[in-house]
DNA sequence: CGGCATCCGTCATGATACTG
DNA sequence: CAGTATCATGACGGATGCCG
């Protein structure tokens, strides 16, 4: 247990299997912009079908209005979202998830699962850490 | 393609299998915090097995000192990962992921391999969007 | 080597009010 | 209903310097 054993990441030589995390700073914009905290629950609450605005604000809760829009625009933007504006009185726009979007889905539910699965986990190991381990 | 066929959202019923989204806001503490641009890779680059502070600050490449340090903290008061710190000299302090950590890794992967995956598509359509399609 | 504390700029976010 | 515009704030993030 000296930990002596533990070999070095072997200098030059990455992971194995590894994942091409470093891919370029775009991956990492994409990433961030994918990771959203709103942009997950939009996308995941678009999986199953079109929704309008006002939908989405309901349910997203907690989003304001500006943070709804640009979501959206971001979204639509990098073609993950379409949207639809149908010329009736009242105005009615609807979000879907194109393709590239939907192919997204799978793993934004994964991840909104597994925090609906583990929060309680996570909520003791907050308390114990603030009560000083 | 009027459009007028378009079912409305039927009001009142939720989404049949719908995702607990609206679980309440700790879950949305905790999705916020998971999906922080950090902490996915640093979950990410740990998928491997322990590794140290000076390495994940090369990996994740962009994070500075504090935000590794504020990250790899957090992560571990959220009980994701653990921090094995031994006494030598030179000092070597190694992180890995808990149970619980791994069992997000496979959420967590799935997202940033879609991002690699799919990176070019995006740049695409934020280009064509940006010349005002 | 690994980490923490401080200062400080900026940018993202939310609240509010207004428009098509 | 579905946005847009404006403003204020505060959290985020970088740089620097010190400590175990």
């Amino acid at each position: 247990m000296t930990g002596d054993m533990i070999e070095p990441p072997t200098p030059g030589a990455d992971d194995c299997g590894r994942l091409p995390v470093e891919n370029g700073e775009f991956v990492r914009q994409v990433l961030d912009r994918v990771g959203d905290k709103w942009s997950l629950l939009v996308i995941a609450n678009l999986h199953n079908g079109p929704r309008r605005y006002s939908y989405l604000q309901q349910v997203v809760d907690g989003i304001s209005q500006r943070m709804l829009t640009l979501t959206l625009r971001q979204l639509g933007e990098d073609g993950l979202i379409e949207r639809t504006a149908y010329a009736e009185v009242p105005p009615r726009v609807e979000y879907a998830l194109t393709p590239l979007g939907k192919s997204l889905l799978g793993a934004v539910t994964s991840l909104i699962q597994w925090v609906s699965t583990h929060h309680s986990d996570i909520r003791e190991y907050r308390a114990r850490a603030r009560a000083g381990s």
